[in-house]
DNA sequence: TAGGGGTATTGAATCGATTTAGCCTTCGAA
DNA sequence: TTCGAAGGCTAAATCGATTCAATACCCCTA
């Protein structure tokens, strides 16, 4: 049905190696014959089939991805990150979403591994480093973004979320608050508890400065307004003067309780208020909300270029890459 | 490097055609045959080559799914629908995103053609029916998602919004409800345009009732507050008694404005107020959000489901499929 | 004019799984 | 005992692009 390199081949009077060549080396052929057979090509609307082609070099030329949660703009940001490096370089990125799913998680990683993917990019959920094993073994390499590998054995490109703790509260500081109030949890995630270190760090640098930690069971909003409605219902006296919430959404949460109808805190005049990731809707709260930013494009695209590096070279050994977080500066803690 | 069938061919002692029945047709194969070839594939790690097994197939048995953006809930949900139908015929689904971006789309077109994908699936960006024919041409058939097909050459699955709008402003009357506005725009999405006409053909059959129609300039939070801002700022007697917003970023931008400190306005007892589209955040709001749900996993199942018979069977002529979305009833409207 | 050094092109082998035609056994029926 | 059928398996052809050794051709020089 479709048309071939030897349709093609026929139609332009030449040999399919020379058509492949046109397409792929187009310097080792003769303007005349290049031209004859590209004009083959329109005609006949000939598309290489990627499967022959693939079969042939071994692997594909396609590079998978698995984030925790396509919704996420961190995630969507890194994979055009990804997308963009990638395509310099005349691969594709093709996108799962494993949902914090280990099922989900698996299938991919198998898909990755039937289709001979060039390489694997990847924000685990749980311990896979087995399973990555197996692929790299199989000649996929893999990287994992936005953590890092336990014991180093995979190249990998994160954020401090240290830094970024320590970085938000510097600032509340900064502008003179002292009792910092943290909103967050659980902190059996990791990025969580280090946004914690780095709050507690920031706060004993400076003398008289407090913590006080308010534990949530999740990064939702209403966990932060549950938590934001607590701070209302206290005696304005013992209200910290400035909260540091885990995430936006907490933050968002926080910000609701607190600027209510009825409250009587203002934002930030008594209470300033710093989120963490930067997501569309922080700069879109009734006060616009400071924030923390990953370099999330950034991390896309070095993490393709590492991975294209061992993919060319298997054996490089695995490189530790650590970004460190911006501070985004709104209305909510000025 | 990798195993291949021939390997296990030689570790089991059996010829290769055996090994590719015992993974296709068991039903060929002897008990005894069988276990021992699966215990030469477990031995050797043996995972399938897709590139070999798609190119003698003619085609992929993956279906390309891309949508104008997938932090958008509504796709992310529909696309989950989509890999779950899939997943049960044995297909797997790849999730392009667009970002309402030509140039995007038509990357994902092109790499969906190369790899000679089973079917496709697109909420498309512009006018593409002519590439989709071309795709089709090739054998693999396109199935639209959330749109229709200008001249119905293509399947469609899409959702009634003239029937979201009429719901939701349905409702609002029901409820007792007059003087009613509609915050959206710009009227150029068809979306948008038809969830008015939806508004405007409800409120035409209550006597009395008044639409009041306030034009945006986008469908985001900001431009919702602009419009929530001015009606606060109106004579109390000239406000409208609910709001129907083209989508829920919209109506969280207008519920920022109206319940903001200082405002007199409170929602529902003065302003009741219903969103579109039921995101996350519909029901995080500070009041939480009344909205219209789409199908999306549905639609996403649909779409598979006669993706695939077109892709059985190409003379099949094509269908436009619409579901009706559903009311989501809470605080912001009682 | 023969030989040498390039360059342009060809044609066959190759990748790995699937499929089909055909071979060999075995077993039941005539 | 023989024939036929059915089941189980093998061997070879096939999909389409790439690659590489071999060939053809051209131009220049000795």
């Amino acid at each position: 049905m479709a048309a071939s390199v030897k349709d093609v081949a026929a139609v332009a009077g030449v040999s399919v190696g020379t058509v492949s060549n046109v397409m792929n080396r187009p310097e080792k052929v003769s303007l005349a014959v290049a031209t004859r057979v590209q004009a083959a090509i329109d005609q006949l609307g000939f598309v290489r089939n990627d499967a022959a082609r693939q079969l042939r070099a071994g692997r594909s030329s396609t590079i998978g991805l698995v984030v925790l949660d396509v919704r996420n703009p961190f995630f969507t940001d890194l994979a055009r990150g990804a997308e963009d490096r990638a395509a310099a370089d005349g691969f594709s990125v093709i996108l799962g979403n494993s949902d914090e799913k280990a099922d989900r998680e698996a299938t991919y990683l198998d898909l990755f591994e039937v289709q001979r993917m060039h390489g694997v990019l990847i924000s685990p959920f749980g311990d896979i480093t087995d399973r990555l094993r197996k692929l790299r073994d199989r000649g996929i390499p893999a990287v994992l973004v936005d953590r890092t590998s336990a014991d180093d054995s995979f190249s990998s490109v994160s954020v401090d979320d240290i830094a970024g703790g320590a970085l938000a509260v510097g600032h509340l500081l900064a502008k003179g608050r002292r009792r910092i109030a943290f909103i967050g949890g659980p902190l059996e995630i990791k990025q969580v508890s280090d946004r914690l270190t780095g709050a507690s760090t920031a706060v004993a640098t400076v003398p008289g400065a407090t913590l006080e930690v308010i534990l949530t069971d999740g990064l939702s909003v209403i966990a932060g307004r549950e938590a934001g409605a607590e701070l209302v219902s206290r005696d304005p006296a013992r209200r910290p003067d400035a909260v540091f919430a885990a995430n936006d959404l907490v933050a968002t949460g926080v910000l609701q309780a607190l600027i209510m109808q009825g409250a009587d805190v203002r934002v930030p005049e008594h209470i300033a208020l710093i989120g963490y990731d930067d997501i569309d809707f922080a700069s879109a709260a009734v006060v616009p909300l400071s924030s923390v930013r990953q370099p999330s494009a950034l991390i896309g695209q070095t993490a393709v270029e590492i991975l294209l590096e061992e993919a060319a070279d298997a054996s490089l050994a695995p490189r530790q890459i650590v970004f460190q977080p911006e501070l985004v500066v709104r209305e909510s803690s000025v």
